[in-house]
DNA sequence: TTTAAAGTATGATATTTGTCAGTTTTTGAA
DNA sequence: TTCAAAAACTGACAAATATCATACTTTAAA
């Protein structure tokens, strides 16, 4: 990793999971030259809701909670952004300052891409355009079934949906806990509950025998009842 | 109204709302040629949740709801789409069935525009596409939003909030009462609370004084109140 | 015009979820 | 290794919301 060769976005592999692998070679070679790799610690911001971004973050390594304060103070987490995913393009496109802010789950490695290299190729590769529109779509559709999650499922629910998304969407380590392990406060403000509901599921679930936990790993022992919990049985 | 000369999309007023407006003259002619302009009776849908979409619609009269049914029967409005807007183009993008199903809130006029008509288009002309991309990028802002409110505020702001968001998106009649008439249920649907307790709110701020009904129609009295209400005085 | 169906309204009650207060456990820095 | 801070957890209780039952009102079809 960070060696001159994958340093360079035409050889970068997470490319193939994005937008940028329409781009044509030039455009990747004057993005690869304006880019700026960041390394994050977990818990650092990329940005914070309300700033006005000059690009967009390419994720190259860990994971980022995209995340909106309320009057209240909760967070609510719309979107967890893993390795090849394009952060910040909504507000780049869009002109306007962000909704959201982002925040590392952990260690993580991204690059920043002025947004420059974005607007001229938007405006001048027909290809690459169409690209982030279907991601964009598929974002949008994922943020209406949310809606209608959150306010058609019960907490109880929304919390085994969000494991079995967290499985599938990150994996099982070898002891097949998830891989991706959130803090139980994360866990609530991915499902839009208190922090202390959230962890009396959980303990009822490994009461249940559907999860098993070490510390804070969180592991699926009975997909299937989870499933069932989902669709109402 | 549906006269020869309106019925040229070159000369339809609501073109300047949507993304049709960076298409080119040919292009026009070829969309104005094929388009097939629907009439539709409040109630009617325009297409259900699943189905694969030829094409998209654009609203020139009415208000459409979109909506997703969940397992325990309830719908779960997402979004209400009004004249000048596009509708389906998310799922034609993506090239996946509706996640959403279409039905008109009121009398509707629409026209279908064949999807070949929007991807030919879409990969030649890329001020077109990015426009599309900016009105997308805009919806999906408004995802998040829905989903914060929906997660983190009460029924009661919820609902104090839809009656803002009517009038200032649709407006009031002579008498202040909103344009746009939605059943209570309805109502329960885009707040996605019960309708009874969507009643019940009705009838709180009315005798609080917040507005005023008539039949089904609801005016915004004080909105001042309504405002400090959503800010969580 | 009558009448059935749909929509609106309200009360009583059950359920879900949040809040507060406090304990235990884990974590990371000195 | 120790210790303070943060995170995880639990119980008791309060508040918000859903559900069920039922009555009233409006609407639209026969």
């Amino acid at each position: 990793m960070g060696n001159e060769f994958e340093s360079r976005c035409e050889n970068c592999i997470v490319r193939q999971f994005n937008a940028l692998r329409a781009m044509n070679k030039e455009e990747l070679k004057k993005v690869s030259d304006s880019k700026i790799t960041k390394k994050l610690k977990k818990g650092e911001a990329l940005f914070e809701e309300g700033e006005k971004l000059d690009g967009v973050f390419c994720v190259r390594n860990g994971v980022s909670k995209l995340s909106k304060l309320s009057a209240n103070g909760k967070d609510q987490i719309v979107k967890l952004a893993t390795k090849g995913e394009v952060i910040g393009q909504r507000s780049v496109i869009a002109e306007e300052s962000t909704n959201l802010s982002a925040v590392a789950v952990n260690d993580m490695e991204v690059c920043f891409i002025p947004k420059d290299n974005i607007v001229t190729t938007l405006n001048a590769n027909p290809a690459f355009t169409v690209e982030v529109l279907r991601h964009m779509a598929h974002d949008l559709r994922e943020a209406d079934d949310v809606i209608v999650n959150i306010s058609q499922k019960t907490v109880k629910q929304r919390v085994a949906e969000a494991f079995l998304y967290l499985k599938n969407n990150f994996g099982e380590d070898a002891d097949g806990f998830l891989a991706l392990t959130l803090s139980r406060e994360d866990i609530a403000n991915v499902v839009g509950t208190a922090t202390e509901s959230c962890i009396r599921i959980i303990s009822e679930f490994k009461k249940k025998g559907y999860i098993k936990t070490s510390g804070k790993k969180i592991g699926i022992a009975e997909e299937r009842k989870l499933l069932d919990l989902v669709e109402g049985f």
